[in-house]
DNA sequence: ACACTAGTTGATAGACTTTTTCAAAAGGAA
DNA sequence: TTCCTTTTGAAAAAGTCTATCAACTAGTGT
């Protein structure tokens, strides 16, 4: 059985049909999406789903984490997230998103923190940004011509 | 000449009393703020302020980089960006807001994943969250009694 | 397989948030 | 001060998100 699956279940939620589609239209492209784009994404294999339960699938899966909330171009979006402590990195070109782990390296960083500030440090938000490898190549064979 | 002035002048942006009313509002309460609270806050010594302006306002702010997008609560909050390469640490509690250096210590985070992913990573948002000294005592005082 | 029950859904309306528009006002250079 | 351009406030428009509710459905027990 598939995590997000036995989350829900664990949690006395339901496995549907509109939830199932929200699912594959967030993994199908790998590119954090607004409610309006997982709607359309996700009509394409489920049509009638209404926009309501797109909001609602959506925070109830933030809620339970299996997607995660991603700031990308000053609004938040969503990705699917997988379990464990990773973060994302999107690229700045095209909007790819790949997960990274690196949560034994800012442990440092947190303890110096804590140190500094005397807070008790509970939560991390950590993103990163930067040029696919498909961008790079694209951005090389069109030469500087146009910034694009 | 303070250092948003400066930006802006140099942007060929003008300096106003809206545009002073905004900053002063973000930095009098050291708490991340919504547009709503801030037109608030501002109209305190600009009470003629609209709202539409404060939306123009943190956008270009934004832009320059002189305030800075935090997330809040699921939503997007402003809070005013010390130049130089700092990180928000907000209070889970109260909303308190400070800032910390931890850039040094990502670089390591960022090389490894460059080399993990083949991205070229330019840009990086790291927020943490926890319990400020303040709410630890409240937290103290009051001993279990409410979770609140 | 069937029926039952509580969780879930889609559609619409309503609330809220953000942007656009435009005439009036104000910043800053000469 | 004068002039030109940017900026502003108010209202309208557009966009985003939530609440409501009758109809539907997943999962349980029989």
């Amino acid at each position: 059985m598939n995590t997000w699956k036995k989350i829900l279940a664990d949690s006395g939620k339901r496995i549907t049909r509109p939830r199932q589609a929200i699912i594959d239209a967030l993994r199908c492209c790998d590119k954090p999406q607004s409610p309006e784009q997982v709607l359309e994404t996700a009509r394409q294999s489920y049509p009638n789903l209404g926009l309501a339960t797109v909001y609602r699938t959506l925070n109830l899966f933030a809620e339970i984490g299996v997607v995660r909330l991603i700031q990308y171009d000053g609004t938040i979006r969503y990705a699917p997230a997988t379990l464990g402590h990773l973060h994302p990195l999107i690229c700045i070109e095209c909007g790819k998103t790949v997960e990274f782990h690196g949560d034994d390296d800012i442990v440092d960083v947190i303890n110096q923190v804590e140190k500094d500030t005397g807070f008790i440090v509970s939560e991390h938000l950590l993103q990163l940004g930067g040029i696919c490898p498909e961008c790079q190549s694209k951005q090389a064979e069109n030469g500087k011509s146009h910034g694009c």
